[in-house]
DNA sequence: TTAACTCGTTGTACTATACAACTGAAAATC
DNA sequence: GATTTTCAGTTGTATAGTACAACGAGTTAA
């Protein structure tokens, strides 16, 4: 049905107001999610133990941080006891970053409450939508992966 | 063909990583498509042109801000020369903004370089595509709108 | 005419961030 | 094997963005 390249603009234009809307109330929003762990802490943490540990340079590269806040990042999980750092055996310039068990129980009950308000919010939507909105969400994130940040390994 | 909870649940999982990493990343990717404009006052210019002017308060309550945010924000923005007040002469309290030519002027180059970007971006999908997560978006922002915010009037 | 409320500003403090300069370690080059 | 270059991370410094609290001025309600 669609086709117009009027109709492109159009679809492009919304896409951009709409992320852009997003991005900007989602510090609020997680502010109010879970006051307790430092937001982006949060979301660091929460790569460390996706990708089961890695270094401080894949998150500044994943997230398109300077190294340094990711070093005060990690400093603050490390005070808060969330991460333990394990320096690499083979390259003593590296430090295997890790959560804790602290860490990965912090992270459990953030999720949990974060993925309730999900829930709530998009109870009203098919599976089918659900699939899609999650299938163009990962397309439009890796194609900024590859467009302007650092070549990074396909994320798992 | 999608049905089971685990996939509802997989999609949700999903959805809520995806938006958090765009958000994350979001700040950044701003700051290179436009350093010019200082990020938080382009979107907040961007707004105030959409409503054909508002008040501080209207702003608050669509990006979840504090008053003296917006305040400061708005401050930075008259600096600039991009926004001008008007107080509403039934209520002195009341500041209408409005964006100066400048403002217009630098809102239409700032979109354009964004537009690029995003057509870039988006080069390979289809109409469909783009129509469809376009409308997620929507969908997914107004939900936001009256779950968690200040009510507000659909947007234009 | 007070009291209560609303809109906005200012004081203060804190988080997140970048950039630049630096340290220590590994790799590359000679 | 010594020297240079590159890489990983830290620390100093500066800045944006933000919230909360206290306030001032205007408006509405008692």
């Amino acid at each position: 049905m669609p086709g117009t390249p009027e109709e492109r603009e159009e679809s492009l234009d919304v896409i951009q107001r709409e992320l852009t809307a997003f991005a900007r109330r989602a510090r609020a929003a997680a502010a109010r999610l879970h006051p307790e762990l430092p937001l982006v802490s949060y979301t660091l943490l929460a790569h460390i133990e996706d990708q089961h540990g890695c270094r401080a340079t894949d998150l500044a590269a994943h997230y398109m941080l300077d190294k340094s806040t990711v070093s005060r990042q990690i400093g603050t999980l490390e005070k808060l006891g969330l991460v333990e750092r394990h320096p690499d055996p083979d390259d003593h310039r590296i430090q295997v970053l890790h959560p804790t068990a602290a860490g990965t129980q912090a992270l459990a009950s953030t999720q949990a409450s974060r993925r309730m308000a999900y829930q709530e919010r998009l109870a009203d939507w098919t599976e089918e939508d659900l699939a899609r909105f999650a299938e163009y969400l990962l397309r439009y994130n890796s194609a900024g992966d590859t467009a302007t940040a650092t070549p990074q390994p396909p994320k798992a």
